[in-house]
DNA sequence: ATAAGCGTTCTGGTTTACAGAACGAGACGA
DNA sequence: TCGTCTCGTTCTGTAAACCAGAACGCTTAT
């Protein structure tokens, strides 16, 4: 649902922070420029933030501060879906050498919980709080299976089925299929749909209901997740992973 | 330097996202109570801010959503002392099994900008983005030691010296005491000031040029950081931990 | 020297935020 | 079953405040 009264004023000050997000770090007159703004009301506005924390200003250009990352860790450690699958996200990258990754679903877009890696694990841009369209990844595809179908109607309505490598999936049709796939074996995979030459097997975490929580995965090179491997020991080791944080999310 | 025109639609987002943060989970007339607006007003930047994916509504309560996680682990991934200093103070938590931590000062405070954990790691109420007073930590008192004598007076003159369990240092004459110690000892030592019974050894991490960038420490229960151990193997494993981040800050 | 660029300050007109009242829906008890 | 209380939401006029634009120092480049 739409705000019927939108406030314009915290609109802007939104718009203005996701852009010093893309930017990194400006000065007043580029953001104006950037966003249509006179100067002087960029300025109210930079430094309005800047008196509460959320920006800083280094010399004569202004960037975000980390306040945004109190406020979001906060948040994070409230979650009980956090506080229970945070060791068990560790233990499976551990075990695994890999990378392994948390997610949860928000407004129709996927949301990494967590990552943690293990001795081996590859270095990809993921970060904490980073958000990806659902149907790109095998995390994403873990939840979307698990979604009534209207919802995953919505949400692909909402955010359509943008290809990030030629793997990507981009039609309902090819989603609703893997969707099916997804169930029937339990787990979801990924094979260079985001990233290319990453290999990603992911399994859902559901509440005894069967609404789901989120997604727990791990992720290798191609090099080491041989076509072979991937659907003996790792996914065997995610699904246990899932499992055990299902077991202590229901008590 | 403050605002001199502040937007103040602006700061009554905030402060209710604040107040949000603080609370969990809240309804409108809560909320407006809370903050002397009117309901009509507090749903307008609620709506506003669910719009835009800063704010959640399940059921009747309005509770933060990741868009903060995003943000904020956005800026931090973009911090080139994060990047540097992160596999050090993991490898820290390893080789120690106990709790690493990494400090930085924004705005007068110390910001936990990651944390670690060994295999015996105690788990306390610290995350990443956590915000504390830096005269409470050996880590803020790492940093303080090498800022300027006027800028430490800011910051105390700024935020206080609020003691948080009856170790914490609560005068000026204590605090200059302790930074002397520690610039002449080459780390700073936290003895339950802000946790009862926890103790916290820390390093400075400076530039070449001298200039403080933050801190990195290792946090035990006192019953294994002994009073003898303390300074021996401890001591020497965060010094190099702190030594290896200035060495790679500086190529 | 001069000019061009920046961030900052100032002001008034007009956009717009918001108090307060009214509405609809759900929960509760009589 | 009905009335009552409370919640989130919608609506409206008016008082407030946001902001374009011009002007001011300041630094840097020509």
């Amino acid at each position: 649902m739409n705000a019927k009264h939108p406030v314009q004023t915290t609109e802007k000050t939104l718009t203005l922070v996701e852009e010093l997000m893309g930017q990194g770090s400006c000065g007043v007159t580029e953001l104006a420029a950037e966003l249509d703004m006179g100067k002087s009301a960029v300025h109210n506005h930079l430094t309005t933030l800047q008196e509460r924390g959320y920006v800083l200003k280094r010399g004569d250009e202004y960037q975000l501060g980390l306040k945004f990352l109190d406020i979001g860790g906060h948040v994070r450690k409230s979650t009980e879906f956090y506080q229970v699958a945070e060791p068990e996200v560790k233990s499976l990258a551990a075990d695994t050498g890999e990378l392994a990754n948390l997610m949860v679903e928000e407004q129709g877009l996927g949301v990494y919980l967590m990552r943690s890696k293990g001795d081996m694990a590859v270095d990809i841009d993921t970060y904490a709080g980073m958000r990806t369209h659902l149907h790109t990844t095998a995390l994403g595809k873990a939840i979307l299976a698990h979604l009534s179908e209207e919802r995953v109607e919505a949400i692909v309505e909402r955010h359509g089925l943008e290809r990030k490598t030629p793997q990507s999936i981009d039609t309902r049709a090819e989603l609703f299929d893997a969707l099916d796939e997804v169930r029937e074996r339990g787990y979801a995979i990924d094979d260079g749909e985001r990233v290319e030459g990453l290999r990603c097997i992911a399994a859902p975490v559901k509440r005894s209901s069967g609404a789901v929580l989120g997604s727990v995965s791990v992720s290798a090179p191609a090099s080491r997740f041989s076509d072979d491997d991937l659907h003996a020991e790792p996914a065997e080791r995610v699904l246990s992973a899932a499992n055990v944080i299902e077991l202590n999310m229901n008590y």
